[in-house]
RNA sequence: GGGCUAGUGGUCUAGUUGGUUAUGACAUCGCUCUCACACGGCGAAGGCCGCCGGUUCGAAUCCGGCCUAGCCCA
């Protein structure tokens, strides 16, 4: 059981019905259809590239999140005048979706008709797009689905595939071979979704690999090392002896004390004529057995990265069967676990081995049948990549990045590339590569671009039989891995290929957003293809969302059962709520669920509704105009606003959510409704300066709700409707203008600073004095500063309205005669430190030590000389209270005139009538 | 193992051109129903700013090392 606030439902606040409120909402902005992108509009259009969410299940907290920033860059943005391009959107090709068919249906894609399958896949898929919208328009996401797009449509991968044709005929496309995860049992290519991971017990062997040429005997003296009658060996612990055929290279950890000794050696594999050499590498772990190791081709995914390393060639001692390859001379065709049985009986007959111990191993096997998974060679289609990796350094400087260190990541990842991009997968449920290759020589043919959309599978090659030897074509049966889809959504969004007016006048896209968990894919795939393709970068501007996580700040699984269902925190606490949430979270941060900010939110509206209704009461007898002289309480205010509206632009247009937000709150709770609201009230009840308030409440009350809308476009739309749409015309607010400054008075805003302050002290006061805040005070009279005097006396009817002064109090410039003490002499820093350096701490230490002294000499009217104090060897002649050095802490003494009681705050001293007893 | 990011009262969080007295929220404890809001207002208590070292007169802030967490490493 959680405790937690009653539910917003059994407020006792009237005509406030939150849930109520956005379904209403909700209904009729789709029916106005307002999130529309117009073609025809003059307006510059502001396009976002979002991503299309993919379709393997519903959307959690942390989509959630991320969508919702998009839909406050493009609410805000739509209000800056921009026609904006946001298209609701689903990726819906691909590994996962066939994954989660086979184990719902518990088939496997083999089982049955390869159409068959990809309809399931599809049926799958459009369950959870018709969930998904639906999460959407309860987010309140302001997407546009006129323009809507999935990628296993036609129209969408008749797009991938015109996009591949192009590029193979750059000569940018070939074919070769890449490790891939199999099954040995169930003869089929693994993603590494499907392959977990099973602990399991096996044996390490440690096997003598004897030196080519026998070195040094001193280096017997280390371990791992040894020498027999066949010569000195090094020992190395396996557990894949059956892979030794494909060893090829053998390494030492650089820092191990052998290394200096060994690399560059070289030594034979045993069981197989073959030399290899010993190298030095950081990813050697001095722990695992005797710290040196073999590296096959290919055991692990450790291996590959050495591969790629070195440049090893790519042997392979395990076939697609599970059974040993040639290279393995006498084992060939043995199953793996045979092999390995019989390996390591020959080798103990050779005296090859030294021993062998039990090891427990978290083993990759197939999700299925539990098998584990093999790396076997395949034929792969490569997209060429190494060559262009300045071309995306280059585009990706000529982007804005928010978060900037976001772009780091990318230039890693471009920085550590070692080999090209596999762009086919030996898969089902994806958009089919669009060719034929002639089974006697190989020779490819492509399909036409008119005729995409197009299966291999299924429709006919354009020409009928091999151009060069008259041999059969085959249709591909591979697919296109899913980024290659997802990697073009700049082009289609912008009709590159079909209308080359509207390619113009969108591409290159104003906005790209993504989560940084795609960096290393959606962006540099897209980066490079759009290059590839239009020599022009997909986008300006590349925004980073961050990860959510679970409340107690781990990550979200639906193993770990801790995902959040955004749609429970809507029906708990309302849409608004949770985006408040949402914009409180930092662009680029990884940020746990926080159901006290949802909480805050509900707060925070509700104190937005109050403040409105209170102004809409008193904007109700219509718009009001702006008055020849504005009183200066409302200056302020009105430069206060102002402000905010400067800093909440700037904030807005680099991402900057949770601080624009924070202002804006900050704005709305104190400085409006704790003070200036506070402050006009005693005016409006005795009718004074009515113009001039209802001018300015009408005109901060429009604009914070417009500052707020794009955050709670449901609260503020019916704060809209309810007050201001009758005065401005508007149908929707997110359809209105962004508010712009309107006033700025330094001079104002000081001079109600000085009012705010003064009026928020007494009050704090009379709440600690236990006087309630609208019971009269006995103010005789405020002594104070003349410029602030000046300040007060210009707002004597707030003042006095709002404090409830006696008529009879004055303003009076200077000090009472009072009794004012020195309470403590404290040392000033800023100029202590850099004056006197070393000896500054001294000062700082003797001043602590010696306060009565000092505030008996400050009183008397004398000083310190610097030079007095002890230990001091700087010659100067300047004085320590005279030359700024101190700060006194001074105390009024509450004995004032006869008959009054001196209060005192920072500068203001309020003389009141003594209490009778 | 590598790259990036974060680590601040019980919980969450703001805070970088270095200035000694670190922001706010939630929770806790006082006081207070005042004509928009008691789901409000006023106030109090609560911190070796992850750890260690360095630079500096002075470090949450700059530098180095370490620990912990998140994401990515085809």
């Amino acid at each position: 059981m959680r405790s937690e606030p009653a539910p917003y439902e059994e407020a006792s606040m009237t005509d406030y019905d939150q849930k109520a409120m956005e379904e209403k909402w909700q209904k009729q902005w789709q029916e106005l259809k307002i999130y529309h992108f117009d073609f025809a509009s003059r307006k510059q259009p502001y396009s976002i590239d979002v991503p299309p969410r993919y379709a393997s299940g519903p959307l959690h907290a942390g989509h959630a999140v991320h969508y919702t920033h998009i839909d406050f860059a493009a609410r805000y943005k739509r209000m800056r005048g921009y026609n904006v391009f946001f298209p609701l959107c689903f990726d819906v090709n691909g590994i996962p979706i066939e994954e989660r068919v086979e184990r719902q249906l518990n088939i496997t894609r083999k089982d049955i008709d390869r159409h068959e399958f990809t309809k399931l896949c599809s049926e799958f898929a459009e369950k959870n797009i018709a969930t998904m919208t639906n999460q959407f328009i309860r987010l309140g996401e302001s997407m546009d689905p006129s323009i809507y797009y999935q990628t296993d449509a036609e129209y969408y991968r008749r797009i991938t595939q015109i996009s591949f044709i192009e590029l193979f005929k750059k000569g940018l496309i070939y074919k070769g071979e890449f490790p891939v995860n199999w099954c040995p049992r169930c003869m089929t290519a693994m993603a590494d979704a499907e392959v977990v991971y099973s602990d399991r017990t096996t044996k390490l062997n440690t096997i003598k690999f004897y030196f080519h040429k026998s070195p040094d005997k001193h280096l017997l003296k280390f371990h791992g090392i040894g020498k027999d009658s066949n010569g000195m060996y090094i020992e190395i612990a396996t557990t894949r002896p059956e892979m030794l055929a494909a060893c090829q290279i053998v390494a030492v950890h650089p820092t191990d004390e052998r290394a200096a000794w060994l690399v560059g050696q070289s030594v034979k594999v045993p069981t197989v004529e073959k030399e290899v050499k010993i190298v030095q590498d950081d990813a050697v772990d001095p722990e695992f057995g005797t710290g040196l190791v073999m590296i096959c081709t290919v055991g692990d995914k450790e291996d590959l990265n050495w591969v790629f390393k070195y440049k090893l060639p790519l042997e392979m001692s395990i076939d697609e069967e599970g059974k040993m390859t040639a290279i393995t001379g006498k084992y060939k065709g043995m199953k793996i676990e045979d092999a390995r049985k019989t390996i390591i009986q020959d080798m103990t007959q050779n005296g090859l081995l030294l021993k062998q111990e039990p090891l427990a191993q978290n083993v990759g096997v197939c999700w299925r049948c539990k098998t584990p998974v093999e790396f076997i060679n395949a034929k792969q289609w490569f997209l060429k990549t190494i060559p262009f990796k300045q071309l995306v350094l280059d585009t990706s400087d000529a982007m804005h990045w928010y978060p900037q260190f976001m772009k780091i990541r990318l230039e890693d990842w471009v920085h550590s590339l070692e080999w090209d991009w596999v762009i086919s997968r030996q898969r089902y449920f994806a958009t089919p590569i669009p060719l034929w290759e002639c089974e006697s020589c190989d020779e490819v043919v492509l399909a036409r671009p008119e005729d995409c959309y197009i299966d291999p599978t299924i429709d006919k090659p354009p020409v009928s039989t091999c151009p060069k030897c008259g041999g059969h074509l085959k249709g591909c049966e591979d697919v296109f891995d899913t980024w290659m889809d997802s990697s073009i959504s700049p082009l289609f969004n912008t009709f590159w290929n079909r209308d080359e007016k509207k390619f113009k006048k969108l591409y290159p896209m104003s906005l790209r957003a993504q989560a940084h968990d795609i960096i290393r894919t959606w962006a540099f795939y897209t980066i490079l293809r759009c290059m590839l393709l239009t020599d022009e970068k997909p986008f300006e501007n590349i925004m980073m969302g961050g990860f959510i996580l679970s409340e107690d700040g781990t990550p979200m699984h639906a193993s770990l059962g801790n995902v959040i269902d955004p749609l429970q925190v809507i029906d708990e606490y309302g849409t608004d709520a949770f985006r408040c949430y949402a914009a409180s979270c930092a662009l680029g941060e990884d940020n746990p669920f926080r159901r006290k900010d949802v909480v805050r939110g509900t707060k925070l509206l509700r104190k937005l509704w109050n403040v409105q209704q209170f102004i809409g009461n008193i904007i109700k007898e219509g718009k009001p105009k702006k008055p020849k002289k504005l009183q200066d309480i409302d200056q302020w205010i009105l430069t206060k606003y102002s402000k905010l509206v400067n800093t909440c632009t700037k904030q807005m247009d680099v991402f900057d959510y949770s601080p624009a937000m924070k202002d804006i709150e900050y704005f709305l709770w104190h400085e409006l409704a704790d003070h200036y609201l506070e402050m006009i009230k005693g005016s409006l009840y005795s009718k004074e300066n009515v113009e001039s308030i209802q001018y300015t409440l009408y005109t901060v009350g429009l604009g914070i709700v417009k500052l707020f809308a794009p955050f709670f476009p449901h609260i503020t739309e019916e704060i809209y409707y309810n007050f201001y749409k009758s005065y401005e015309g508007d149908d929707s607010i997110h359809l209105s203008a962004w508010p712009q400054a309107i006033l700025i008075d330094d001079e104002k805003e000081q001079a109600g600073e000085t009012v705010k302050e003064y009026i928020a002290k007494v009050r704090a006061w009379k709440s600690e004095q236990g006087i309630a805040l609208n019971a009269p005070i006995p103010a005789i009279a405020t002594y104070a500063p003349s410029e602030s005097i000046i300040r007060l006396k210009g707002n004597g009817t707030i003042i006095f309205s709002t404090l409830r002064y006696p008529a009879t109090h004055t303003f009076i410039p200077g000090k009472p005669e009072i009794q004012e003490t020195i309470t403590a002499v404290e040392p000033v820093f800023s100029k202590l430190g850099p004056t006197f350096k070393n000896e500054s701490s001294t000062i700082v230490q003797w001043i602590k030590t010696h306060q009565e002294e000092l505030i008996a000499k400050i009183e008397n009217g004398t000083d310190i000389l610097i030079s007095e104090i002890p230990g001091i060897k700087t010659k100067t002649k300047e004085a320590l209270h005279k030359s700024g050095y101190l700060q006194l802490k001074r105390e009024v003494g509450l004995k004032g005139k006869k008959g009054s009681t001196i209060v005192s705050f920072d500068g203001f001293y309020i003389e009141l009538e003594r209490k009778k007893p």
